[in-house]
DNA sequence: CGACACTTTGACTGTAGTCAATGTAAGTGG
DNA sequence: CCACTTACATTGACTACAGTCAAAGTGTCG
């Protein structure tokens, strides 16, 4: 796994694209450089697995996707989480994470081994009382989701994971802020992961996306690149 | 709403029922003396909303179960976690509850109110973490419900529900330890409600009950009252 | 060019949803 | 005590949405 994962280097927090947005912000610069120490940037391609086994558990997302997948035995996945900068991934107090962590995209990492971590964690407790608000932002998301998954159609359900992309990934060419009604982004999955997010199958999401271009309601430059026109009109569709 | 729950009484610590299983369990008893000045019991009916306009924000939960539900605007539902005692309940640093909480069976709480209950917060440490805990494992049951709606069968999810309740639902007439292959619960929930759990139609949840009565897997005393012979059978149908 | 990964499209199927009728049990009031 | 109501559950007939299986299309890379 290690020997996959590209070159590491220490952080150098005063350019870091996060510092102000990541946990890190709760640190003072003087604090900042004590927790500095124990990190190392990382990047990994995409569909390479952030193995659990190694000591890249705890990691700021500096750069690219992560995907959070459960597996049943058969084989069924379903993706339970996605990441985007500036996420904190790992899941802390725990001996194994109960999910797999999956670059999405080619990811670059601000990562930290799980003993200096937690050293950290007991030396600075505004850390701790920055990750639980994480925690709990993703504990509501992940409830949004089970509305999703429960009672939303293929149709609402594509909408709405465009939405939240058209929210949270970082926007090409041009700014969306919540007053300018247009968007354009980067789609950083597959059709098939898009399904594996929504509990749908890939043809049944190509289908949907097929519909919306039809409809007008988003167009397609390439497979991965979207536009929005008409924001408000997609959020129709999402029925969110 | 304040109106229909009936008497308010003071909390006693010392003869209460989820002491060393609650929130209250990292509280020393002189710290717990302090802490018990804020709370205060409450029953509430079944079917009752647990209102968030109310300064009963925040509880643990002494009796029956409380369920949380999501509801899009045309009416569809969707429960997004169930709390049996001894959990807590309540959405911390939020100014608004992102979903509602509803009193699935008959509930007692030992309520604290909104502002009293910070304070507290910030006066012991151990009651945050110990919250951040439990979010973390709220996350992770959010999570593997996301794999159960996303990706299992009709047949399979009322398995795991089944299964789940059987875990944590207090169990009748026996004790259920996990070396006893056996189980005897009462569910909390109506069809309509297992089917909103689940993300199914109320008739779907039915139709499953009765092929595992016909194929022997449950044996159903009354419509809410249900005997697992054979628990391990349950779990392969679960595929969990 | 061919190989490969990913996507789209089509034809058909099957699972769960919908709509409707019937069943069951507890509670109410004449 | 017995009709009647009410709430909840079961069952049946039919439908529809998304899944499955299969073929063809597109774009990138060596």
């Amino acid at each position: 796994m290690a020997s996959d994962m590209s070159f590491e280097v220490p952080a150098k927090c005063d350019v870091c694209v996060v510092r102000h947005k990541a946990i890190c912000s709760v640190l003072s610069e003087a604090e900042l450089k004590d927790f500095n120490h124990i990190a190392r940037h990382r990047s990994i391609p995409a569909g390479q697995v952030i193995a659990a086994d190694t000591d890249i558990v705890f990691a700021n997302i500096l750069n690219g996707v992560v995907k959070l997948t459960k597996t049943l035995a058969d084989g069924r996945q379903q993706i339970v989480g996605l990441q985007f900068p500036p996420d904190f991934m790992g899941r802390i107090y725990a001996k194994e994470s109960p999910y797999f962590a999956e670059a999405a995209t080619d990811v670059e990492l601000c990562a930290f081994p799980k003993d200096g971590f937690e050293v950290m964690l007991r030396r600075y407790p505004g850390l701790e009382h920055r990750l639980f608000e994480n925690t709990l932002d993703e504990l509501d998301s992940a409830r949004e989701w089970m509305l999703l998954l429960g009672r939303k159609t293929a149709k609402e359900r594509v909408a709405s994971l465009l939405l939240m992309i058209a929210q949270r990934a970082p926007n090409i060419g041009c700014a969306h802020t919540p007053e300018i009604n247009f968007s354009r982004f980067s789609l950083p999955l597959t059709r098939a992961d898009l399904g594996d997010y929504l509990g749908l199958t890939l043809e049944t999401v190509s289908r949907q996306m097929t519909n919306l271009k039809k409809a007008g309601i988003i167009e397609l430059v390439d497979n991965r690149e979207i536009i929005v026109p008409d924001l408000a009109a997609l959020e129709q569709l999402a029925s969110s």
